[in-house]
DNA sequence: TAGTGGTCTAGACCACCGA
DNA sequence: CGGTGGTCTAGACCACTAG
């Protein structure tokens, strides 16, 4: 590989000739390209270093690849957003301002259907509910509504959430769960527009995620951000 | 490493073994876990394979590594959500739909002033600026605004955008390009209301993206949604 | 079934930066 | 300055699957 280049390493610089060729059409969106020997061969490198290249570009949707079809450039490339999610407080500290928290409500009860489902729990099983208000420099910043699973984590029925946020517990104890995320935009109802200090019928971006450690559902979780409220995504 | 685990490749088994530790807190948050060299000795693989399994760890948010200074529990999780954004027309038809779009609006004026910034045009310099209205099985689906650097991508004022949309055209014409994402609620003007047909003031989800060919501004699009839709991230 | 990508190894050199 | 991660190599075997 051209010694040493000044930009980084190796595989990036493959990278680099390999967007530039799909950019000037050397290899259109839908083309084969050649096959990973046949790279190294040309940039003079190892197959490993070709085969990182590759992988990284097919992960990030920009190439599709097949064993013994090879590899051809995305015919309809995707545009992906990686959304970091903090957690509440650390959004908030970022930002230089002061993170403060209220629970709001908290009991142990039947969740509705639709989180009852979610949570894979059986009908008639509680749940422990919490709704909180996070704030940043006293100004409202988050509401919360939380569902957590009493059979995962049974534990958390007996953890003081106005000491500790639910968020910031479960992140603790049960940390690298998986998860699924959606994000969608709700109109604020009465209760949340005196919250968050917006009209009724506000837009409000809504954050709904729901957690898993391996196959258990662990949390359900509703975020509601006042208007204005932005997420942003890296590339 | 522990003869061909039926479970995938070795270093994804070296992962699940480091996430088992993190989890039952052998390694808790912020805790300093051995080096490549010393866990290739304990789990009998080579340095380049736990290498790659704490590298992708390190990507994915788990681990937090600096030379010298070795490789540490992220002390502060934070949720990654990946969400993948693709072309309307595929965004519909995947789901079964008939997809039809129209053009509602074409001309080429000097843009507003945030609009000129996020561009990085000269005072005065006119831009395209198209909107179009794309349907599912006849059904509003999304209202899509955007600008068109003409500096940087001249022909695009040649492009009949009655018969191909702008967004097709530009991932045709102006491949694997940067962008950046941002995702907020907002409410539905009195046209945005009547285009997507719903009551004005209805909670819309709103994507802004800005879009790079290296360090030049290609386009800058806002994407308006009814209400109901959702963007959904995995993991 | 042959050829592609997917993975692994043993060894090496290097850049960085904390002690 | 020395140890860590970051990268590269040459070679090997394997899994998958298109032809």
């Amino acid at each position: 590989m051209a010694r040493r280049l000044p930009q980084g390493a190796a595989y990036q610089a493959v990278q680099r000739e390999i967007l530039a060729r799909i950019r000037d059409k050397t290899w259109p969106p839908g083309a084969l390209i050649p096959g990973e020997i046949d790279l190294a061969a040309e940039f003079g490198c190892a197959r490993a270093t070709i085969s990182r290249a590759m992988r990284e570009l097919a992960e990030a949707g920009v190439l599709e690849r097949k064993r013994r079809a090879g590899t051809r450039v995305a015919a309809n490339p995707v545009r992906r957003a990686m959304l970091d999610i903090p957690m509440v407080r650390q959004q908030v500290t970022d930002t230089g301002r002061a993170y403060g928290h209220d629970l709001l409500f908290r009991a142990v009860e039947p969740p509705p259907e639709a989180i009852r489902a979610r949570l894979g729990l059986r009908p008639g099983t509680a749940a422990l509910h919490a709704r909180s208000l996070h704030r940043a420099d006293g100004r409202p910043f988050q509401v919360e509504d939380r569902w957590i699973n009493l059979d995962a984590v049974p534990e958390a029925v007996s953890v003081d959430l106005a000491a500790i946020s639910a968020n910031e517990w479960l992140v603790r104890e049960v940390p690298l769960s998986t998860a699924e995320t959606m994000l969608s935009a709700a109109a604020a109802t009465e209760v949340e527009a005196a919250l968050l200090g917006c009209p009724p019928g506000a837009p409000l971006l809504e954050i709904e995620r729901t957690t898993w450690l391996g196959d258990l559902p662990i949390t359900t979780v509703r975020l509601l951000h006042p208007p204005g409220f932005r997420v942003v995504g890296r590339v």
